[in-house]
DNA sequence: CATTGGCATGAACTATCGTTCACAATATGA
DNA sequence: TCATATTGTGAACGATAGTTCATGCCAATG
């Protein structure tokens, strides 16, 4: 009763539904939602234009369905670092460099998300709400770690749900021009540098290192 | 020859162009350039909808003055504070506090330009090439103070691209958050929470730094 | 073999959008 | 006042989109 339910004719019906989604993330993912039509996801899929709703109420819904599997793979990925064993420090440190994985291997769900990232009605409220619930399942954890560092005496007295945003919303920035142009900037190189900003700051703290 | 030719008709015209202009910014900051038609910003203004092509070619022109407005005033306001006087740290800190300021009389235009920041195509190619060429415009000088204050060995010796995108990438989404829900954070306090976060950075220098 | 049920089809429907244009209104100037 | 030019009008047009549905196809079942 667990598994070997499906037979045959459901398994070649899931199938055509992954066919679906995954040439419309293709699309959606380089042209956006509003530029892309059931039209062109059904040619590309190679079924007619109808086909797709027998698997998704609307468009909206073909994306939503995209959006939360992309979000689930790339978190899947970035948030167990936070969690593992390790210092405050090196699980931000993990949780930093994860990121040029996510953009190896998740590139195309990855724009999908970031590419639309902040609009307000672009595809409607529930997808604009999901993707608030998504920022919140990065920041939530990332602010924890901080502050358990802070209150360790190990970091410096600074709010964590500040830090985690601006953390978040930096290797964001990072990671998708790097999805967009893999060549013109080594991503794993960036996120250490991103780790010298973050972990010891801009202006010099210690020993006499001055020289004018 | 200067400034007194505009005679009655012509300034009639301009402030019609200006309430066109007025009623397209408040829309598509609301609502998205895709969600927003030029019939509704034509009754919004109150004109006929083929008054706006008296003015603008097509919807995307419009919406191309817009931005480049938008970004113009507001870089007027910010870009300043990095090349005024004061060491590399009190630069960046009249930098970073007047992202306040932005929020406060900006917020609308500011809404146009970061809500749909990082579509591809969502309004045209020439209207991404314009928000990159914008993006540039913060990083550059941006980047140039942060390099200048590792030169001098004020700053940690940080790659100084990497730093002033990370800071701009967290300053656009704190401001773009209080400017969503001016009510939830207080933007002045938080600035000053980013300020310390990257100016000091997250690990203690100082005193005992292992103890496990 | 005939029946049934579900999937695939794609033309058609409805809605909306950006844009145009023939025309009206109004101001200008002789 | 009349001729003229400029601006405003809004119905209409063509294109395109999301969605539906009557129909055809095929495998499974009796």
């Amino acid at each position: 009763m667990l598994a070997q339910k499906p037979s045959r004719k459901e398994r070649e019906r899931q199938r055509h539904r992954q066919e679906i989604l995954s040439a419309a993330l293709r699309l959606f993912s380089e042209k956006g939602f509003h530029n892309v039509s059931m039209q062109e996801i059904a040619a590309t899929a190679e079924f007619a234009t109808g086909t797709l709703y027998n698997f998704f109420a609307s468009k909206e819904e073909l994306f939503f369905e995209l959006l939360v599997a992309a979000a689930e793979e790339s978190l899947g990925i970035v948030l167990p670092a936070l969690e593992g064993d390790g210092d405050e420090r090196r699980r931000l440190s993990r949780f930093i460099r994860l990121h040029a994985r996510i953009a190896r291997e998740q590139a195309i769900a990855l724009r999908l998300y970031l590419l639309e990232s902040r609009g307000r009605c672009l595809s409607g409220p529930r997808v604009e709400a999901k993707k608030k619930e998504i920022d919140e399942q990065v920041t939530k954890p990332l602010s924890n770690v901080i502050a358990s560092g802070v209150r360790k005496g190990r970091f410096n007295d600074i709010d964590p749900v500040v830090a985690a945003k601006c953390l978040s919303a930096a290797l964001q920035a990072l990671t998708l021009a790097a999805v967009e142009d893999p060549q013109a900037d080594d991503l794993d190189a960036n996120l250490k540098k991103v780790e010298a900003v973050f972990f010891d700051g801009l202006v010099k703290s210690r020993g006499g290192k001055r020289d004018a």
